[in-house]
DNA sequence: CACCATGTTCCTTG
DNA sequence: CCAAGGAACATGGT
């Protein structure tokens, strides 16, 4: 469930569930996902800490603790690849078939499940390090995206993608964020104009400031029987009656009509990832 | 069986 | 140094 207004309205949510709540063990059922941390340090890390706050960076959660007998805080780094997901359950409801890792917190365990394993739960915090700026925060301006792309020949949905570039952006709000701002795919990085730049900025903060606050308005249930996070991310259950791809424009659209023009959506491949656009109303 | 999938990282080739 | 393409990771859906 991972672009940046889905992790952003997952932290709002686990947030006031996990602050204050103390951490009474850890089970570690696929060490991977905690790599470069081993096994052994996690648990004697996590064991006795306390949640202080969690907030977001990019796709990355950060979890921030305070440990006993420690005076710094210490930070716990979450990343939910494609597939990942964190909620509570009590702990009568049975653990799903992809429990990654289990947190004891007394009466809940904090569940961060992934099918396919490509996220992470770990104490090594050199991923959020590397991220360029927040694309809703006040380092990402238009002069910013100016100077950023000038270097780079690269097309501009694969830079988008770049997360040293701005930070959060995915496959998905990469193709409505140049649908939106009518900025071909292919086009080059350092042959945008102004304009066109100008437009792009903007694009980006309304298609993800969009998500988030439609995001806002789903009701999650983390600590029900049979709990999920369900009903925003693309593909998820909850979306069988369109909640969540009926406002994405292009994705997934292929031969569907441009909603602006009619013309059919078309699909290529960039750098082994789908995009989606309209060849009418995103020219090359 | 085939192809596709919200992400990241590594490797090769140019 | 950079760009582009591919594969890998691992599992499931259609």
């Amino acid at each position: 469930m991972p672009e940046l207004p889905e992790v952003e309205i997952l932290v709002r949510h686990l947030a006031p569930l996990v602050k204050g709540k103390t951490i009474r063990d850890v089970e570690v059922r696929r060490p991977r996902v905690i790599r470069p941390t081993a096994e052994r340090e996690l648990r004697q890390t996590l064991r006795g800490a306390t949640f202080a706050n969690l907030s977001r960076r990019g796709k990355y959660l950060v979890f921030t603790l305070h440990a006993p007998k420690r005076t710094e805080l210490i930070s716990l780094i979450g990343h939910l690849g494609m597939t990942g997901r964190m909620f509570l359950a009590g702990k009568k409801s049975p653990l799903p078939k992809h429990a990654a890792i289990i947190l004891d917190l007394g009466k809940h365990l904090m569940i961060f499940e992934d099918t396919r394993y490509f996220g992470r739960f770990t104490l090594d915090s050199s991923g959020p390090a590397a991220l360029g700026p927040e694309p809703l925060g006040k380092e990402f301006t238009p002069t910013y995206l100016v100077a950023a792309l000038k270097r780079y020949t690269q097309a501009i949905k694969v830079k988008l993608l770049d997360q040293t570039l701005v930070a959060g952006i995915g496959n998905i709000y990469a193709s409505e964020a140049l649908f939106r701002a009518g900025i071909s795919p292919r086009a080059k990085s350092n042959q945008l104009t102004l304009p066109q730049l100008t437009r792009l900025h903007r694009a980006i903060r309304e298609v993800l400031a969009r998500a988030i606050r439609q995001g806002s308005t789903v009701p999650l249930d983390f600590a029900g029987d049979g709990a999920r996070d369900g009903l925003f991310y693309y593909g998820s259950k909850g979306d069988a009656n369109g909640f969540y791809s009926e406002r994405l424009l292009v994705y997934d659209r292929l031969g569907q009509p441009c909603p602006k023009c009619r013309t059919p959506i078309r699909r290529f491949v960039q750098a082994a990832r789908s995009t989606y656009y309209c060849p009418a109303c995103q020219p090359t």
